[in-house]
DNA sequence: GATGAATGAGATTTCATTCAT
DNA sequence: CATGAATGAAATCTCATTCAT
């Protein structure tokens, strides 16, 4: 039966995603498997047909998060190749991934010590890496830049700090448009890192939004 | 015995002690009161001699803690006058307070979620307070830009994003000496406000370390 | 294999049991989960899948008992006409019941008290459902009466007070068969609401023995 | 200083009244040393000063009730020679000792199963005391009766049972006066023991009202 | 005599996980 | 693939009791 394996896979998917959810509001610890089971609408057992264990849900949530971010800053780097635009190019996808998939990035945040060690050194290994591609990113960049350049690692730390803050307030019905927030945010560090016509470059690519 | 009374005193302030240390490390919902009494040295039933439950212990941990950053933030604002020197001013108790007291601050933007509706709301309520005199400083700090002001909120979010972050790395021994860490952060801040001649008047008013 | 369910239901029919039995030796909050568990053969923890709380153990095993008392008070009336006889059929009910099923009674008069208010006012309800009846009853019987109704309230507390005590100490194996019990207290009641001739009555309908 | 001692004095009278109506109200096991502690003014610690276990205390409350009960039916019978008459002096003692000292008789039956086995022993042997007491009284009075006495053990115990019953539910300020409830239970107890004018020997001793 | 603090035992309840059906 | 039931471990919290001050 066709049906049967599409039924299971969305269930699987299903889990998932409740599970993203709930992590998200109420923290790894405090969501029950029960919860999730509920917002599934399966009973606790069942849920051991497509998981393993609580953990590795937890992994599995958290898991692709930190590819699927290096994934995309490569996709979005591709052909571009002056430094500020690059730059803005990585701006333009850190905060869109951090708000739009706001609950994955934020569990990926806030979870990490609920990790058991090697899972977590896994995932500590993928920021670094891309907290590397940012300090590079910023490194190549100052080409342009009037001002001496701080602080690399702090330069980067401020850009991770603004995602992050982002994915534990954005909500596609708040205040403020995807496109707004993006573009000021690129304006805002771009102007911190002293290039030259900060503002109107952030234009030049976003648009004037 | 002096001690009688001092013991009860002591005992009571190490269990906040070590009750934060733990909530900063593992959270609150992964730390068992077992864990934080053993660390004070007492056996569990011991503890409800000096808390009511431990959803009080976490807001006595996270309660004076919005009041005094926002008492410090008076007193370093207190004589200051010129609108940039208020900003620079912000910023080096803004920074300090969440590196100096990072457990607190990291439980405070960690754990909001763990607490009850009401007791999270009189939290919210500080926070909202405390954004709210940054944006005004930002106000008041933009005459002597030559940019215009992007965006208060994000401007606001990002210098909490900052501080946010700090309370999550910074280590009294790691690699970067807190004057420095603040004077840097101080300048990329007021360099994304656009302010004139940002680096000068930071190392005017903190130092040039 | 059958079991699996009748296993299930068969151990939820047994918590009750044994939470009954545990209930009237030693009282409700002197009995613990544990005990009931152990009693049953399962683990403290496996109680979860059959009740939602021990409170909820208690009013189960209290629930029914009025329900099914008024219901065989209905049944014995039925098709009972002559009042005295109609009393005599109560009495014997009566007597029966709290003796037949002595633990649930019991604990029904003596564990009120631990009920949540809520539930001890359905409780409360249904008791004062059954005085009303008897003392319907007793004012149906008086006119076979030749001494005054002393107090209707008190004639039905003398009932329901011998009830109660019955619950208290009768044991199937014990010196005394229930017949005789019956006819004994029914011959009580009926001489003290001066009912003529009685014992004669009484032996008519319920026998001689 | 005498008000020292006084105090002392009061504090263990206090101890003892509180823990009756607490032990009343809520039953001994669900009745926490704290709150009897409360209810007096002091803290936990200070109890033991004036009880040695709560079990003792227990044990005191409902001590000497048994000892009081007979030590009054004795006093009420003193000087009362015929037999009726005797029954009457017993009724009238025995309800107003259960309704005055309701809060005490009721514990007294209600917690027998929290004292330990030896306590137990001497409270039932009372009781069994109190019951052949009666039962002597049963006796004596049949002589005036025009009927077979039914069970004395039976007649006893139906005295028992109103005794009980009454300590559930009289209040001084309930709808009943006492002299009117003692009248009319006597009434019905001698009726069912089928002494001759039963009502009438009962007014001519306990007044009309 | 009163108190604050400590303690060990135990209470109810929740949870992740397993497994036969 | 779903389920109901069982389980062991652990969690928070309460309690009677002790004792130094």
């Amino acid at each position: 039966m066709v049906g049967a394996t599409a039924g299971g896979l969305e269930t699987a998917a299903s889990i998932r995603r409740e599970a993203a959810r709930l992590f998200a509001v109420h923290g790894y610890e405090a969501t029950s498997l029960r919860e999730i089971a509920a917002s599934v609408g399966i009973k606790v057992g069942s849920l051991y047909n497509h998981i393993s264990s609580k953990e590795e849900l937890l992994l599995d949530v958290m898991g692709g998060i930190m590819d699927d971010l290096l994934a995309q800053l490569d996709q979005a780097l591709s052909g571009v190749i002056d430094p500020v635009d690059r730059l803005i190019a990585l701006m333009d996808c850190h905060i869109r991934f951090h708000a739009e998939r706001a609950q994955e990035t934020f569990i990926g945040n806030s979870e990490l010590r609920s990790l058991p060690p090697e899972a977590r050194a896994t995932i500590t290994a993928k920021r670094a890496e891309y907290r590397g591609r940012i300090e590079t990113l910023i490194r190549e960049a100052h080409q342009s830049t009037e001002s001496p350049l701080l602080n690399v690692r702090l330069h980067a730390f401020s850009i991770i700090a603004i995602g992050t803050h982002v994915s534990g307030w954005y909500r596609p019905d708040g205040g403020m448009s995807l496109p707004q927030i993006t573009s000021t945010y690129t304006k805002i560090v771009l102007r911190s890192l002293a290039v030259i016509g900060a503002d109107a470059r952030v234009d030049a690519v976003l648009g004037t939004d």
